[in-house]
DNA sequence: CTGTTAGCGCATTCAC
DNA sequence: GTGAATGCGCTAACAG
């Protein structure tokens, strides 16, 4: 095996050198339910692995019509929750034997629209949505109109959260599971809400903060509408949340609900660089239940989501396996953010 | 527009609509430097608009022998450490118009061998291996092989992290920032230390630890051998390693080295389920800085990595642009989880 | 500058 | 069961 620069072996490499034809070395490799005589098979199978042959899968791809991969579209592959539910996926298509190709809308309607065109290109199977739906978007019609395109030619699109767009979708709880967050949290004392909430154009930052005003209601906890802020959808958003909300005055405040984790961890580092001590001077609460929740200190309360299950099960529902449409369930998880309060 | 499966607008289809050759459409639309008549030129752009036109990259790729993906193998996406890297390379394939697949190896030496052939099937441009280097790999030398054949095919692989392997790396400072940080604690009192690593074979590992040893000879500072302990390079590992420590005993311990940030962090939690006050009763510090170091309580003592800037700084020396074969720097930094010490 | 033609690597039809 | 031939969608010579 010398160094120089060479054409990667081919098909028709692996044929020769097995002294059969490229169909016989075709079926032998990848072929149809064996129809190719046991020793041809094997001859072939050695001389693949004496070249080390590895299939051109752009080739297979035009010549079969169809790929083996899928693309997975997030907000921001760093961040956990992301990255969690892009694990899923992973770990599923792994199991079906396909590949993924990931891209980063970077919160940005005109690069998702962008990306979900350059990903039509790669002709994927399967196209995951996660990043977040805006309500209101100038761009979402033109963007259905892409994913619709990309049906029609047989591709399947899968939503993550919201269903917002008329595709198939892994439906959050988060109108519910913020609901039971605050019943949860009124349950065990907690009276004057003030809320950190995303954009008021995202849907999941309002479903929640919808949610956890239902939930407030049904259980007698408050919320003034002048304590709720809003802030980007990201740990420095909110840490600025709370900072805003300690400079307007949160001595008559209870507890914070930052709609989602990450937002909670920059709100939990906001109130102590404000010498406040969380879950003591003031409860804290996120939603999410990413794996550091449990690891800040003081813990985390939140709405847990089985995020890598989010993600196998969006994958699954893509390729028919799984056909259920129904909600993914999310769970309170109380801890030390918010110990009961006398 | 009907909803019925139909096959994708291909390039003939184009140039149909637009009443000229494949060719000039091809030209037009991804061609070389401009070499067609204006007025053509606009005729197919507007007719690939008008049908909704992508070109299939597989296609592109089949005709051009060559793609315009870049592959990235994980030991686990879910990590912070590599989600971080990944949305570096991200970014940075994202300026160049390049499509990232990724993988997961799930720290397991034969998936990556298999993976990489996989991957070495997408013919990709380069391939960037995060995944976590271990000496005395017995599968290390086929994995050579394989990315020696698929750099001989023109591919680049790009590792990162330790040179143990002879391909192009971004090399970091995993000893020298060990020995740092070492220094560090020693200058602000902490006599008596106890680690907490990875398996001894991986080379990230025992480099820190390594290097956390002579910092501390030149230092001043003590590690007994019986004070360091292995356990898993996640979150739960170095959650165990701290209890086994613990049931050690560790009152004469005055500072724990856990070998990355993720450890560290289990490691607080259960110094803090067993009655400890991390940050008081002991210090605690890490390795790599990922971002939700800050934001535990007390925010963690670390060695800083520029992780995103990793991913961009791979992909950049993949493809040539940027061909400095510096160590990228870390940098200690101090929080809370290691105070000074009288 | 344009159109015709020949591949790219592979799957798959069709004869044998 | 096997091999020769055709075509997938596109690019890149090659002639005009």
């Amino acid at each position: 095996m010398n160094d120089e620069l060479r054409a990667a072996v081919t098909l028709h490499d692996v044929a020769r050198e097995a002294g059969v034809s490229l169909a016989t070395a075709s079926r032998s490799l990848n072929g149809s339910t064996r129809k190719v005589a046991e020793e041809y098979r094997q001859r072939v199978l050695e001389a693949a692995a004496r070249l080390n042959y590895t299939p051109n899968l752009s080739a297979q791809a035009v010549a079969r019509g169809s790929t083996m991969t899928v693309a997975l579209l997030v907000a921001d592959i760093s961040d956990p929750y992301f990255s969690s539910i892009a694990a899923g996926v992973a770990r599923e298509a792994d199991t079906e034997g396909l590949i993924v190709t990931i891209a980063m809308t970077e919160r940005d309607s005109v690069r998702e629209l962008e990306l979900v065109r350059t990903m039509r290109g790669q002709r994927p199977r399967v196209m995951i949505l996660a990043s977040s739906r805006r309500t209101a978007d100038p761009l979402a019609e033109a963007l259905v109109a892409e994913l619709k395109a990309f049906e029609s030619n047989g591709g399947r699109v899968v939503l993550i959260s919201t269903n917002e767009l008329p595709f198939r979708t892994v439906l959050l709880a988060n109108t519910e599971g913020a609901a039971d967050l605050a019943i949860s949290l009124v349950g065990i004392g907690y009276r004057r809400f003030a809320v950190i909430t995303g954009s008021g154009e995202l849907r999941t930052a309002s479903d929640r903060l919808r949610g956890f005003r239902q939930g407030l209601e049904s259980a007698g906890g408050t919320l003034a509408d002048e304590d709720v802020v809003e802030a980007a959808f990201t740990r420095d958003g909110g840490y600025e949340g709370m900072t805003q909300l300690i400079s307007r005055g949160i001595h008559d405040i209870d507890c914070v609900f930052a709609v989602n984790d990450v937002m909670a961890i920059g709100a939990l580092s906001a109130l102590r660089d404000a010498g406040f001590e969380p879950g003591v001077d003031i409860g804290v609460a996120g939603f999410d239940d990413i794996s550091t929740a449990r690891d800040v200190s003081p813990a985390l309360t939140t709405v847990a989501i089985p995020l890598v299950e989010l993600g196998r099960r969006a994958l699954r529902k893509a390729i028919g396996a799984g056909e259920d449409n129904s909600l993914v369930p999310t769970s309170v998880v109380v801890r030390d953010s918010t110990p009961p309060r006398a």
